[in-house]
RNA sequence: GGCCCGGUGGUCAAGAGGCCUAAGACACCGCCCUUUCACGGCGGUAACACGAGUUCGAAUCUCGUCCGGGUCACCA
């Protein structure tokens, strides 16, 4: 009988001559400190990275880093037939630019480090044949010769009996085949996959710990699942099992639509005799898609490409902060006791992972952004808004760069100071939100407040453009429009007017709606008085006469 | 349909049998401050899916129902 293994083994996998042995002693265990978590991120270059790649990416980095442990990143490229062109680039060069650091694997698309590759697995066929040969020689693996129209079959026939559909017991065809039989039809020229000889039962339970779940109990995996295919490229859970092992990955993190693999992947471990990972498994991020919950689509979501934060402008270090709260309940506690702190620092326990999955929030998202734009100082924002600009809106970023300084001055109104605004949440709100300081940009809007008279209006300016000066300071800028308010029937003093408003037209402040109306087109703006001082004193002037003729 | 997992305000969530008259954040609304907008401060609306059980006592434990999600490939 064992002979006859071996022969199988032969006849199927005649190329193969080495054994387990040899891979065991290529990859020895690392060298890491107790407690040291190896993580790894195994994105299929399907397609462009996107959310649920990147959350996952982050909880492994996370995960590593908080024990001093190891993330790497491995190409799982077993299905050539979905793979796209440059897919490899995107995810890793994605990675990278959300501040997501690499320590082994693909550290960019091209570039691979590491003592453990190499890490692409269409690259390991001979790891993962040498592997499956030994289990044909232990009588744990066959070849099946079954085509598609079979596998078929079969399955409307389970379905029809209402049974479970599968590999499985007496609906595994060639589970028994000899050898004899083998060679016939490979004498023949008939493909075939390798598949597992499950020793397992519907029967039997078994119980796992999940690291974000808890607990979970299934039954135990009984389907003879394809470990190569017949390609002789290994399907997912035989490669996960050799590689996870041979690059001695501690924790398992992925979505959770892998957790009814985990009977296999358990069986896989043991029948190979390797110790399994941890496992935890990570919720969805979904979304509301008329009214119902659902995981969020590659294919129907926009922002489920990472590019759609990209091309809005949304900094890379917001969303990732996003994603902590996220992630992690205690994210946002600890980020108002530690608001300068990097996330990198916080102290993340898989444990306080959401256990269902988390709608995606984009007020929270504006909310995490702006707050950390309002910290950033105008020469960093000038560094990112102009980066942005660059990729995404050409002509804006002309304007920007055409005088570095005076950009530079525009964005420092109201932000390099002690409480800076919480206005731009990503930079493409900056265009609309600064328009009226560009020239090439502004666009005259006179819409006066029902309650002020054009003609109180222009008489205002009229008094008003004789006395500005661009070297008052705040204070002084607004004492010269108090000084023309009762000139003009106005209240200097808001409370003045709010005691008595027959007596008055209106107040002060109310004349300097109109002047930011005549110089900015708009009845909301950041400080006037600095705006002013930005803008210049002739441009000012320019833009008060301009509104006295047309308002 | 089988097998898993889950269900606390609009959203994210705290909650481990009495500390729950159920925290906090975002969003929303109101007030105060204020030259506008913001910032900030104060306040407000709003939730334990349902039904049984266990218990002196249940958001918390058990069971059932309902609802949501995932998965059942030579895809990952």
């Amino acid at each position: 009988m064992n002979n006859n293994n071996s022969l199988m083994a032969d006849l199927l996998l005649p190329d193969i001559d080495k054994l387990p042995q040899f891979y065991e002693e290529l990859y020895p265990a690392r060298n890491l400190p107790e407690g040291a978590r190896v993580t790894r991120i195994a994105p299929s270059p399907t397609g462009y990275l996107h959310l649920g790649t990147l959350f996952a990416a982050l909880v492994n980095r996370i995960t590593a880093t908080s024990t001093g442990g190891i993330f790497y990143t491995r190409i799982e490229d077993t299905d050539k037939k979905r793979e796209i062109e440059g897919g490899i680039e995107d995810i890793i060069d994605g990675l990278n630019r959300f501040g997501i650091s690499i320590d082994e694997g693909f550290v960019s698309g091209t570039e691979e480090s590491g003592k453990y590759g190499p890490y692409q697995q269409s690259r390991r066929a001979e790891i993962y044949q040498t592997y499956v040969k030994e289990l044909i020689r232990q009588g744990l693996a066959y070849p099946c010769f079954c085509t598609a129209e079979e596998l078929e079959q079969v399955r409307n026939e389970q379905e029809a009996q209402k049974l479970r559909t599968g590999y499985y017991g007496k609906w595994a065809k060639h589970r028994d085949i000899s050898y004899t039989e083998a060679k016939a039809f490979i004498d023949e020229g008939k493909p075939f996959v390798i598949r597992l000889k499950s020793p397992g039962s519907e029967e039997n339970k078994i119980v796992f710990e999940d690291a974000v779940k808890g607990k979970i109990e299934m039954p135990e995996n009984d389907e003879d699942f394809v470990l190569l295919k017949s390609d002789g490229i290994p399907t997912y859970h035989f490669a996960h099992a050799i590689d996870d092992h041979l690059m001695h990955t501690t924790h398992v993190l992925r979505g959770d639509e892998w957790i009814s693999s985990v009977p296999k992947h358990i069986q896989l471990f043991k029948i190979l005799g390797f110790k399994p990972p941890k496992y935890g498994h990570i919720s969805p991020i979904m979304k509301l898609d008329n009214g119902a919950k659902r995981k969020i689509s590659k294919r129907k979501d926009p922002e489920a490409a990472v590019h759609f934060f990209a091309e809005q402008g949304y900094d890379s270090e917001c969303v990732i902060n996003y994603l902590m709260t996220v992630a992690a309940s205690d994210f946002e506690d600890w980020r108002r006791a530690n608001p300068d702190a990097s996330y990198k620092e916080f102290k993340f326990n898989l444990k306080k992972m959401s256990v269902s999955g988390a709608l995606f929030d984009e007020n929270k998202l504006t909310d995490v952004s702006k707050n950390m734009v309002s910290k950033l100082k105008s020469d960093e924002v000038y560094a990112k808004l102009t980066d942005w600009a660059k990729e995404f809106d050409k002509e804006f970023y002309d304007i920007l760069i055409k005088n570095p300084d005076y950009t530079k001055a525009v964005l420092a109104i109201d932000r390099d100071v002690p409480k800076p605004r919480k206005d731009i949440a990503r930079w493409n709100e900056a265009k609309d939100y600064f328009a009226y300081l560009f020239d090439e940009l502004y666009i005259p809007c006179y819409e006066l407040p029902e309650n002020i008279q054009k003609a109180d209006a222009i008489s205002f300016l009229e008094e008003y453009k004789n006395v500005y000066s661009p070297d008052d300071d705040r204070q002084a800028w607004f004492d010269r429009i108090k000084e023309i308010a009762p000139k003009i029937g106005f209240a200097a003093e808001t409370k003045q007017y709010k005691a008595s408003p027959e007596e008055f037209k209106g107040h002060a402040g109310d004349l300097s709606t109109v002047l930011r109306i005549a110089v900015t087109g708009r009845r909301n703006t950041p400080d006037l008085c600095s705006i002013m001082q930005v803008l210049g004193k002739d441009e000012c002037i320019n833009r008060i006469n301009a509104a006295i003729k047309s308002i």
